[in-house]
DNA sequence: TTTT
DNA sequence: TTTT
C-alpha cells in the first residue's frame, strides 16, 4: 500500500557495465548509471546546447539479475522506479545525501533496440557473481574524483521491505 | 528536443509553505518539499512499517507563480517534472550534490482535493513578491542542522534554457 | 515479463458509483468511468473552451475490492494501468471495439483528497457482494442510447493471466 | 490548463509505415499503430503465453512531421500522449467509438535504438506529402477486415485547440 | 517538514 | 456520468 505516488521513468544509455553484488540472504543488487540528455538552441548565441543528466539506478531482486546479465556500457534502456535519498558519512564525518532511482517489485526494466546496439554479438555476462569489494567511482564522477557514496548497506534487505 | 526521457511523477503532501523568489529577468522560481509515503507489514515483527520520502521540487516560470500562490503546507499535489542534480560547495570546500525535481515547460502541476483540504477558506497568498534575499535554511535541515544546499543560482535563467 | 511498455496514468473524477462483480473463481472486477478535462482559450472567439474525456477503467483483484468499497461518484482518484482493447459483437452482428484502462497487479490506485470530498461522512460501502446479474447500461450510453459494450467475459480470469 | 491528468506512455514497435496528411492550415497529422506485448507462463498448461496490444497513435504538429519522416514499419519508439475517444458513423449509420493516443504539444516521441534497427541504412522518407485519400485498413485489423474508422476530421485544427 |  |  502507499499513500502517494513516487515514480521515475527514464530512457537513456548506461554509462558503464553494471555492478552486481549479493546480499547475505542471496538477493541480488545491481547498480548502473543512466545518462539522459536534452538539447536546445541557445537564444543568445544561437548555438546548439546540450546537457546530460546522470542518474544512479539500483535494481533489486529478479530485475537486478537481469540487469546485471544483459545490460552493458552503452545499452539503451527503459527504467521505471522510485526516488529514494539515503544518507551516508563522508570521510570527514559530514553527512552526505545521495538520491537514487530504486527499481524493484513495482518497477520495470526494458532493454531497447533490437540487438546489442553497442557490442554486436557479445554474449551476456556469465551468471556468476563475485561480490566486488571495491566499487570504482562511477563514470560520471571521474572528472575530478569527488568522494563517491558507498554502496548502500542493504543487508537487512527482505522481501517484506519494499525497496 | 531530447535524446532520452527523464520524467518524475509525484503525488504527495507539501511539507511547508512554498518559497518563491524572482530572478533578475523577472521569472519566478518556487521551491517546495513533497512527502510521499509507503507502508507495509514487516514480515519479521508483523508490525506495520512506514517510510516517508522527501522530494525537493523546483518550479519555474508560470507554474512557479501558481505554485507559490496556491500551494500551502499540507496541500496534496500532483507534480510532473524531471530529475536534475546540481553541485554546490560546502563550507568545507567539498563538493556536494543535490537532486531536485524540476518542473517547468513540459512539466505539470495539479492541486488535488476539491477544496483547500488543509486550511479551510484561507485565501491564496497575496500576489506580490519581495525577492527574499536571505533564504532561510529549509525545514528539512533543522533537526540536526546538516549543511543545506544553497538556493541554486539561476540568474542566467532564460526561456532558452530548458530548466 | 513484457516486451514493451503500456502505461496509462489518470487523475480525475469518478462519474458514478463503482460496479463490482465477482468471477466464478471469486476474484472481484470493478468498473468505473473517470473524467479528465482540459480547458483553454479559443484563439478565434477568445472564449474559454473545455473538453472532458471519459475513460473506462476496470480493476481486478485486490484493487477491485478497494475501488468498489471506497470510490464513489465524484471521488477524485489517481489510477495507473494499461490500455486494452477488446472486441465484442453488436446486436447487428458487427464487430465493435472498446478500449479500457486495466488496473491489476502492476497498476496502482490512490484516492485523493484528505476526506470524502463528495459525500461528507458517508461510510464506505458495506463489504458484501451480491453478483449483479443484470448490469445496467452504463450512464454514458443513456443520452441517445448507443449500444453499450457488454461487460467483458472474464470468467477465465486467473492469476496466471496478467489482466 | 487542465483539471486532471490524462497520460499514456508506450514503448513498442510500429506496425506499418506512418501515414501523414496535411490539414488545410498546413499542419501535419501522422497516424501509426504501435504494438506492445506481454508474455507470461500459463499456470494451467505451463506454456508460455503472449498477448499483443495494438495502439492507434496520432501525432500533430512538429512531431507529426518528425514521425512521418523517421519512423518506419518495425521502428521501436517511445511515445507519450493522452487518450482521446472520438465518435464516427459506420456505413450502417450506427455510432462507433475509437480510442486513440494523441501526441501533440505536451507529448513526446523518441526513436529508440542507435540506428535504424529495421531497415539498415535506408534514408528517411522524402519530405513531401501527397494526402492519401484512401487510408488502408490498419495492419492490426487486416485479419478479417472489420470496418476501419475514418481518419478524423481535424480541419478545424488550430494551435488554440489542445489536441 | 506532509499526510492517513 | 465527474469536477472547477
Amino acid at each position: 500500500m502507499a499513500r502517494g505516488v513516487n515514480k521515475v521513468i527514464l530512457v537513456g544509455n548506461v554509462g558503464g557495465d553494471p555492478e552486481t553484488r549479493y546480499l547475505p540472504n542471496g538477493n541480488a543488487v545491481t547498480n548502473i548509471s543512466i545518462a539522459t540528455s536534452d538539447s536546445w538552441n541557445d537564444k543568445q548565441t544561437g548555438q546548439r546546447q546540450e546537457r546530460t543528466e546522470w542518474h544512479r539506478v539500483v535494481f533489486f531482486g529478479k530485475l537486478a539479475e537481469i540487469a546485471g546479465e544483459y545490460l552493458r556500457k552503452g545499452s539503451q534502456v527503459y527504467v521505471e522506479g522510485r526516488l529514494q535519498t539515503r544518507k551516508w558519512q563522508g570521510q570527514d564525518g559530514q553527512d552526505r545525501y545521495t538520491t537514487e532511482v530504486i527499481v524493484d517489485i513495482g518497477g520495470q526494466m526494458q532493454m531497447l533496440g533490437s540487438r546489442n546496439d553497442d557490442g554486436g554479438n557479445r554474449p551476456p555476462a556469465a551468471r556468476q557473481s563475485p561480490p566486488r569489494e571495491n566499487r570504482p567511482a562511477p563514470a560520471a564522477a571521474q572528472r575530478q574524483a569527488p568522494e563517491p557514496p558507498p554502496a548502500a548497506d542493504y543487508d537487512s534487505f527482505d522481501d517484506d521491505i519494499p525497496f
